[in-house]
DNA sequence: CGTCTTTGACCTGCGC
DNA sequence: GCGCAGGTCAAAGACG
């Protein structure tokens, strides 16, 4: 049944385009202009002076202008600290970025030493997840590197490429910071594309040998989801890309329904969206991302998705191992606890769990969350980007410039993750808040290498430095726009500007009277 | 008229 | 085998 739309139907348009509206104060500004600015000031302050101002308005005027200079210099003297902040922290980044390069390269040899005929006999089902896994743990939590923007890593990104489609190799290589999720990707399947895309990821494809079948179930079924959880009072997240809604539900134990969308920047790309609001608190908006693009990425998407990318390498590298038992665990319990500041949520149960691995970004919390699950599997949660959350609730709050943010996003990121890596985050069957940080071996050993895995998987790494690129790329325009496209990676969700899918008449929608449409949550 | 949303129907997997 | 639930299809309507 039509329902009354309250918006046009052509939701399309890059959202991303929007936030160009959004007014921010920037108190950051090039030297040089701060340079013009202080000139333009002391050039006022002396002319007025050579003028002889001796009535009392001159005199505000002078000592006004004085304050300018003064502020302004004041302010110069914090941009010179932060550029040279930023200067230090961007060595310390590329630095460590290259030691993860070598690092590759170290890997690289140890696994044509041996691991490759590892991965190939072992794994009881085969899935690409499994037989990465199983290399990890009999080596020492070797890291993912099915990603890259080197062509080192390309050998690695082999592993059981089953799973793993290098569909977008070409592009990768012109410079994209492209990452992850490639194993979820169909786009290089032999199988016609652009068929194979749009048929049911978790229904058998017709007409296959049952080893076919098998594999088929493995790759489509197990797609590594990234979930993002904000603050959002738009109907969908902006995260830059174009997409098309096909599908919408009620679900059971959530008055609010969740939407179906499909990537629409290319015809054939497989990237899906669900969003739903959050049933606890209705301003959080959960939209979970599903596939690979198969193509170039609008500018303002490529953020956001190398971050989910990321993540969802982390997630399909790390934890989902159905196979194998060090890792087993049931599903997450609702148990979350705060050390040392860092929020480690096992509480995903309490958002809707599909049965697919998914990692959760809350992006709602001071503490961002990341939280890796594999249902029915392993269920590893620890923190992963604490940002300044204050700052997004803010926006007119002082960031210290775009450029600070980004740093700070990163840096934050990195030291939360050590800290992870240090403490051995929780895990699964944690009956109490106390006991969620004593872990069996077995889940401390995943949770350990989980953490290990962030800190050391070259995608989460570019996917960082990708967003800081677009910070630094667009500082030099000096412009307010520039935080708003770097921030479009973790950010802007939390901004809550949109444009995209109009506010779909869902939750105003009549109720659905088919079950089908009803979602157990 | 083309594109997009809406929404009932349908398909598949899973648990009992 | 049956029913439930998640997910998708596709016809029909809305919109520019
Ligand atoms: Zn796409």
């Amino acid at each position: 049944m039509p329902v009354a739309k309250s918006e046009g139907g052509k939701n399309a348009g890059h959202d991303h385009l929007d936030i160009n509206s959004t007014p921010r104060s920037c108190l950051k500004y090039s030297s040089s202009k701060l340079l013009q600015v202080s000139e333009t000031s002391s050039t006022s302050k002396a002319s007025s002076s050579a003028t002889g101002c001796s009535n009392p308005t001159d005199l505000n005027l002078n000592s006004r202008e004085e304050e300018q200079l003064e502020s302004t210099r004041a302010e110069m003297g914090e941009v010179r600290e932060e550029n040279e902040r930023l200067k230090t922290l961007l060595a310390a980044i590329m630095e460590d970025y290259k030691s993860l390069q070598s690092r590759i390269r170290n890997v690289t040899q140890q696994q044509t030493d041996g691991l490759l005929s590892l991965g190939g006999a072992g794994a009881d089902t085969g899935t690409g997840a499994d037989v990465h896994v199983e290399e990890e743990q009999d080596h020492d939590h070797l890291v993912s590197l099915r990603l890259g923007t080197t062509s080192t890593t390309k050998p690695q990104t082999k592993n059981s490429d089953d799973n793993i489609k290098e569909i977008d190799n070409d592009e990768m290589n012109e410079g994209s910071l492209r990452l992850g999720l490639q194993q979820t990707s169909a786009g290089s399947d032999p199988d016609t594309p652009s068929k194979r895309l749009f048929r049911r990821q978790n229904h058998t494809t017709p007409k296959r040998s049952d080893d076919e079948d098998e594999v088929s179930r493995q790759i489509h079924g197990k797609k590594a989801r990234v979930s993002v959880r904000a603050r959002c009072d738009t109907p969908t997240m902006i995260d830059g890309c174009q997409w098309r809604k096909y599908g919408q539900k009620i679900s059971k134990g959530n008055p609010c329904p969740r939407a179906y969308y499909r990537c629409t920047v290319a015809p054939a790309c497989p990237v899906r969206k669900q969003v739903q609001r959050c049933s606890d608190d209705m301003s959080i908006l959960i939209t979970t991302y599903e596939g690979t693009h198969n193509h170039p990425l609008p500018m303002g998407a490529t953020a956001m998705a190398s971050t989910t990318a990321a993540a969802a390498t982390m997630l399909m590298s790390g934890s989902s191992n159905p196979g194998h038992p060090s890792v087993e665990a049931p599903i997450a319990t609702p148990n979350s606890a705060l050390l040392n500041g860092l929020n480690f949520n096992s509480g995903l149960r309490q958002y809707y769990q599909p049965p697919n691995p998914t990692i959760t970004l809350d992006l709602t919390s001071p503490t961002t969350i990341l939280s890796q699950t594999a249902p029915r599997y392993t269920s590893t949660n620890f923190n992963y980007s604490p940002m300044a959350m204050d700052h997004l609730h803010h926006p007119n709050t002082p960031w210290n410039g775009h450029l600070g943010l980004g740093t700070q996003i990163y840096s934050n990121m990195m030291s939360n993750v050590m800290i992870a890596n240090q403490i051995q985050p929780p895990t699964a069957p944690a009956p109490t808040p106390a006991s969620t940080f004593l872990q069996k071996s077995s889940d401390q050993k995943n949770s350990y290498k989980i953490a290990k895995e962030i800190t050391t998987n070259p995608s989460f790494h570019s996917s960082i430095k990708d967003a800081i690129t677009s910070f630094v790329s667009n500082g030099n325009s000096g412009s307010g726009a520039n935080q708003q496209h770097a921030n479009q990676m973790l950010l802007r969700s939390s901004f809550g500007h949109s444009t995209t899918p109009k506010p779909s008449s869902s939750s105003s929608s009549p109720v659905d009277k088919d079950r089908d449409h009803i979602i157990k949550n």
